[in-house]
DNA sequence: CCTATTTTTCAGAAATTTCTGAAATCTCTG
DNA sequence: CAGAGATTTCAGAAATTTCTGAAAAATAGG
């Protein structure tokens, strides 16, 4: 495994960078690794590639499997896992957003209601507070579904659409006429 | 400071989920705990509310400041420091928006421009991969700053336009003439 | 420019997270 | 189904982060 100066400092930034995107500096490492490497690579590769023992691979990529951001597959005549990340970018932004939704946000979505259901506690601010919270929480999970439907060049066009975006909402606040008529 | 048990309930949340967020328990549940309160609350009252240490206090409130989720108020005749969290959701969910960005986006953008300024490095591949995730993220966040743009009463339109969204974009994959038009 | 009050700093303690080596488990293949 | 190779588990070590108490610094009021 050659590790040019490009792919190292790549690697080096995404295991700084780990913490602040809630995985730890291994993971980094190996997710770094994956993605840069045209080919899927084994774990003891990796190991070697990254300088940590076998066993902290093992669990890099025991984490990394269960956040969906690695594939797992098998070369003929070779007993041994080879992972790599998915070609399409698009792809790992889709299953990245989704699971910090599903660990970061869900469960608090989860715990407001709960909150709710529990009934008046006596202290009617907190109690607007937490339903206007959900409230808002529930709008922007919904307008993340919408745009996780759209396929993906689709999506790339909206983004892409710029300045006009602006211009998609009229000044009344509803959708423009033309757009509401169309299926 | 009277706690409920719903404010008990939501601090020991925000607390658990801190980690997840980036942040730690303590400034979890200092944030909670303003988030809740309809007064602005001085370090005392929330050192004695939370059972931990006044500098514990101090070093939550002063992160809370770096992150901007916070308020410094005064009250007349009293010289001590006020916090709050500002009333308005969508002003906080921007806030959010942009030190998450600023902390675990840009970072990354920088270091791939720099990479890619280094020139060949031997590595078509690797070199392809960094290009284009820098793209990549180039056009979300440049969709995040046309929607960080809009007005809150705008951006909430578009949000709960719901089904619609797909419709903004033709089949074609281009803006639908009718908006195109509009200034 | 004192003094009382409030806030911040910081070194070390406590807690938590990450990492390792060794052993256990799993799984192909002959 | 034995055994070689590959992977996982896990207890403790190492590293890092968080928290505290004491001391220092800042600040307003007299």
């Amino acid at each position: 495994m050659k590790t040019t100066p490009l792919l190292q400092e790549f690697i080096l930034h995404f295991g700084e960078m780990g913490s602040r995107w809630g995985i730890n500096r291994t993971v980094g490492q190996i997710y770094a690794l994956l993605f840069l490497s045209s080919e899927p690579l084994n774990a003891e590769t990796i190991t070697d590639a990254l300088g940590i023992s076998r066993s902290n691979t093992s669990m890099g990529l025991k984490e990394l499997q269960s956040w969906n951001l690695v594939r797992l597959k098998h070369i003929p005549g070779d007993r041994r896992d080879y992972f790599t990340t998915p070609d399409d970018l698009w792809e790992i932004v889709r299953t990245l957003v989704a699971e910090r939704k599903k660990r970061e946000i869900d469960p608090t979505l989860t715990k407001l209601r709960e909150l709710e259901m529990q009934g008046p506690a006596g202290d009617d601010y907190a109690e607007a507070r937490i339903a206007e919270l959900r409230e808002l929480i529930e709008m922007m999970t919904g307008f993340y579904a919408e745009l996780d439907r759209l396929e993906t060049d689709r999506l790339v066009k909206l983004m892409t659409t710029g300045r006009r975006i602006a211009g998609l909402i009229d000044k009344t606040g509803g959708v423009i006429p033309a757009l509401a008529k169309r299926k």
